[in-house]
RNA sequence: GGGCGCUUAGCUCAGCUGGGAGAGCAUCUGCCUUACAAGCAGGGGGUCAUAGGUUCGAGCCCUAUAGUGCCCACCA
């Protein structure tokens, strides 16, 4: 006999199941097989991470629709990998060298990529073996690393196209560089955060100190570097100074004034010190008026050599020391708090500068435009659709993209110059000689952003540029799960990349979700020190109860807060089914049993009908990525009906050994906890698997077994009805009970009146069991009803139960008039609707006709209530 | 300055194409009823943010307002 342990103690079992699963190799997908493919590609958790909640709610929803799909008889394909995360893991490389007091320099290139791979082999597959404890199904055997041999091909190859066709060039720029991590970052890499500030109005005179400008700005320390003053054309306060010179402070420079309409007249003073060094906008203001360039800080954001004083200062107190000598010199007017934004960079969180620097772009107008198309004509979908509108804000504004680093650690840039003659190649192969003049080539020191290889993920671990059969078989993919912060960033990259590279979209589906917050609502941050670590939680819990916390009760899109009373509730779901189960194995003894389905009883006829329609609609939900639907109607099936339920109504044939339905009590039984176990399997795979292999089962595994189908033949309507008549009046008798102080353990005799006499005596023994009945009678008039009895009605069926002298007549008049008045009101409330003349005209006919059944039905039981107050009143 | 969410029971949140308001937790009452006290049975608790509108009918659709959160944006 297969039993299972008294108590649910899912390490007793998890680690061992998920062990199973790996060694009968179920995870991995067929190339060959004739089945449907369904793909998904894992988004690469950086080498440099652990396991943090976004990773268990994006990996619990992808493996949940893996799950599904493989039951549903597809060819699935799952494929788990890792990024190279070029930035983050040079930092912490370059962190733990300075421990040990070596720099970059030190080792130099070779020497620091030995390093770099030494420790990726050693921390990088950390994730991937804490993704495990979740129990995702993902095709190990597949898993790839940004930076494999084929990834990097890929790189090459895309590179080389885009620059052949003009979408890559080299240019000089105004980029922003990030000062501690030393290299350039693209746009989206920038965050903004409002900072407290000031608004320093600074005097530049005119030469003979008869005019002045006042110039407002929040970094006065750049204005070292100002190569002239903007005001408005048509600003009147200035119009007379346009094309004279002002002296800038400190420097004792003679500078332009210039008209410039980018000038805001309101703004400040309506005039603009111009730092083209320094500042985005004035950059192109300073190329609008043929500008110098004059470099302020260094890269490591100290102050140049400008001004020696200054030379060496980090840009604070340089901004400190001019503040102060500016008002030495009495040139600075006026201090004003001013908030405004300061971009910060993504990974540092250190405020980063715009700088002009030569760098690789890719052009994107060209490529954001058949990426924008394939998302509008519907060929890739945002689920929720909302997001759409975030994808083509970004994409209709988006400039081009900043794709080179100044790091070691990542795709070196396929370019190769010749310092002799000035030429550049750019290719795929290690060129080392140059065609024009036979001199030695120097490839390019720079590595490509890290999103630049994660955009071809999608085709490139499925072998591209080879041919090869995976690609064939499992692009394009069906799902990407994603949280909506990383729209821009990879998003919309893999969508523009595989258009351009395989001339159709990466995925048919984006499934966006939101944030895993903490029970306050707060982001779970390392310095708020409010993450929860998902292994302590599954160490606790087990994974089943984990993944369930993270999909019950939320929807697409939205943020969810986690709290330790979700995990429990999980929990005790699983607790809930494992007992259950545990009831039901208890029960099946040596001897096989096998179902007559001419023997079904009622209950069984209504448990089946029950089943299958939950499975209807929990298939639609799981197609509609609607999981948190899905799981509580999982919940309510299971445990609502099936346990609350089925299972105390056949406990009598399962005692009587002699019963000639036992058999089928227990086939029902089976089939049913089957069902649910199914259902749940996406959610819960590892209790789900555990107790499915105990059972009377079609499959040697549940996750490889047949998802269940909805059968509209198999449904038993009659008996549906009559047990959910039955349900009505044990749920009256019990709360009646509940309102009278009526003792659990004291029987009461119950007195019957109806025309439907079928259905209470085939629902007699359920009365009996749950409602504590004894000595049923059944009759088709009231004759011989004591008024010393407390009476009940549901359609068609009226019951009294003399409760002796037990009965209060007062209060017993009093329950009854209340449910009269609920009786009245409903049926005022229909009869409202019923003679409203827009509603006959307008509603459908099925709702009128179910309004006017209502109406027969509340009107029955208003006159037997009324009927039951006049007798004993 | 634009754009997008959210506001539903004490708390956390569901609520599909508009047709009598739900769950979990908390709370109250009664139960150790031989699957389960991580449980069972029963109860209380909501002018669905506000104001208009569309509709026979609005938590759901439209408009405005308030509060709140996020994203984007070159006003020094």
């Amino acid at each position: 006999m297969n039993l299972l342990a008294k108590a649910y103690e899912p390490k007793e079992f998890e680690d061992r199941i998920y062990r199973n699963w790996m060694e009968k190799r179920y995870f991995e997908a067929n190339v060959n097989s004739d089945k449907p493919a369904f793909t998904i590609m894992m988004p690469p958790p950086n080498i440099t991470g652990v396991l943090h909640m976004g990773h268990g709610m994006d990996n619990t929803l992808q493996d949940v629709i893996v799950r599904y799909k493989r039951m549903q008889g597809f060819e699935t394909l799952w494929v788990p990998g890792v990024d190279h995360a070029s930035i983050a893991t040079e930092a912490k490389i370059v962190e733990q060298m300075k421990k040990e007091g070596i720099t970059k320099d030190d080792l130099g290139r070779e020497g620091f990529l030995e390093r770099a791979w030494a420790w990726k082999e050693q921390y990088g597959g950390t994730i991937l073996e804490q993704l495990r404890k979740m129990g995702v199904s993902c095709d190990w055997s597949r898993e790839s690393f940004t930076m494999d041999e084929n990834l990097t091909r890929a790189v090459k190859r895309v590179f080389v196209s885009l620059y052949n066709k003009g979408l890559i060039y080299k240019g000089e720029r105004m980029i922003n560089w990030c000062p501690t991590c030393m290299t350039s970052i693209s746009d989206a890499e920038v965050e903004y955060e409002e900072e407290a500030g000031h608004l320093w109005h600074i005097s530049y005179k005119t030469p003979d100190e008869k005019d002045e400008i006042i110039v407002a700005t929040t970094r006065p320390e750049t204005m070292l570097g100002d190569t002239a003053v903007a005001v408005h054309p048509e600003d009147e306060r200035y119009t007379h100074l346009i094309g004279k010179t002002v002296v800038l402070p400190i420097m004792n420079k003679e500078i332009p004034i210039v008209a410039d309409s980018y000038v805001e007249k309101e703004f400040g003073t309506g005039a603009v010190k111009i730092t083209p060094a320094h500042d985005p906008n004035d950059y192109e203001v300073g190329l609008r008026h043929n500008l110098e360039v004059i470099k302020v800080f260094t890269d490591d954001a100290k102050m140049t050599n400008l001004v020696p004083k200054y030379e060496g200062m980090d840009r604070i107190e340089a901004r400190k020391a001019i503040v102060e000598d500016l008002e030495k010199l009495g040139s600075l007017v006026k201090t004003e708090n001013y908030t405004h934004n300061v971009g910060k960079c993504y990974r540092c969180h250190q405020t980063v500068e715009p700088a002009v620097s030569k760098q690789w772009f890719v052009k994107m107008e060209p490529l954001a435009k058949p990426a924008n198309e394939a998302v509008r004509n519907g060929e890739t979908k945002f689920v929720p659709e909302r997001f759409d509108k975030i994808y083509f804000s970004w994409m209709d504004n988006v400039k081009d993209w900043c794709i080179s680093r100044q790091l070691w650690w990542g795709h070196r840039i396929p370019a190769f110059y010749c310092d002799a003659c000035g030429e550049m190649i750019v290719s795929e192969n290690e060129e080392t000689v140059c065609p024009k003049c036979g001199a030695p080539l120097r490839q390019d020191p720079d590595t490509l952003d890290t999103w630049f290889s994660s955009a071809l993920w999608p085709f490139a671990t499925l072998g591209w540029p080879n041919e090869t059969p995976e690609l064939k078989k499992f692009f394009p993919t069906d799902v990407l799960v994603t949280g909506y912060d990383i729209i821009f960033f990879w998003v919309a990259r893999m969508i523009f990349s595989s258009m351009e590279n395989m001339n159709q979209v990466p995925f048919k589906d984006v499934l966006i979700h939101g944030l895993v917050r903490d029970a306050q609502g707060r982001k779970m941050s390392k310095s708020l020190g409010n993450g929860v670590d998902p292994l302590e939680v599954i160490d606790k819990y087990g994974a089943d109860s984990f993944r369930f916390a993270l999909v019950h009760g939320t929807s697409a899109g939205n943020d969810m807060r986690y709290s330790d009373e979700k995990i429990e509730a999980g929990r005790n779901f699983a607790n809930k089914l494992w007992n259950a189960s545990r009831f039901v194995l208890m029960n099946f003894g040596e001897e096989e049993f096998t179902c007559d389905e001419s023997k079904l009883t009622i209950e069984d006829k209504w448990i089946r009908t029950k089943a299958n329609k939950a499975i209807k609609e929990i298939t639609e939900c799981m197609d509609k990525y609607d999981f948190g639907i899905a799981l509580q109607k999982i919940i309510e099936f299971t445990r609502d009906e099936f346990c609350d339920w089925y299972i105390e109504m056949v406990k009598p044939r399962l005692y009587d050994m002699t019963s000639e339905t036992r058999n089928e009590a227990l086939s029902t039984l089976n089939d049913m906890l089957v069902i649910s176990l199914k259902l749940l399997h996406p959610f819960m795979p590892f209790i789900t698997e555990e107790i499915y292999t105990k059972l009377k089962v079609d499959s040697e595994s549940i996750m490889i077994s047949k998802w269940p189908e909805y059968n509209e033949a198999a449904n038993y309507e009659e008996e549906e009805n009559e047990i959910e008549t039955i349900k009505e009046i044990i749920k009256g008798v019990r709360n009646t009970r509940a309102n009278m102080n009526v003792a659990p353990s004291k029987k009461v005799s119950m007195i019957f009146v109806t025309d439907k006499a079928e259905v209470i005596e085939a629902g007699k023994g359920f009365i009996e069991k749950l409602a504590g009945a004894e000595k049923i009678e059944i009759q088709k008039d009231k004759t011989g009803i004591p008024d010393n009895a407390v009476s009940l009605a549901v359609p068609g069926i009226e019951l009294y139960m003399p409760f002796n002298e037990l009965v209060d007549i007062a209060a017993e008049i009093e329950r009854l008039e209340k449910e009269k008045l609920t009786y009245t009101n409903e049926i005022a409330r229909v009869e409202k609707m019923l003679s409203n003349e827009g509603f006959i005209a307008k509603a459908p006919a099925q709702k009128i006709e179910e309004e006017k059944a209502k109406k027969e039905k509340y009107l029955e039981l208003l006159a037997k209530t009324e009927e039951r107050i006049a007798q004993i009143k």
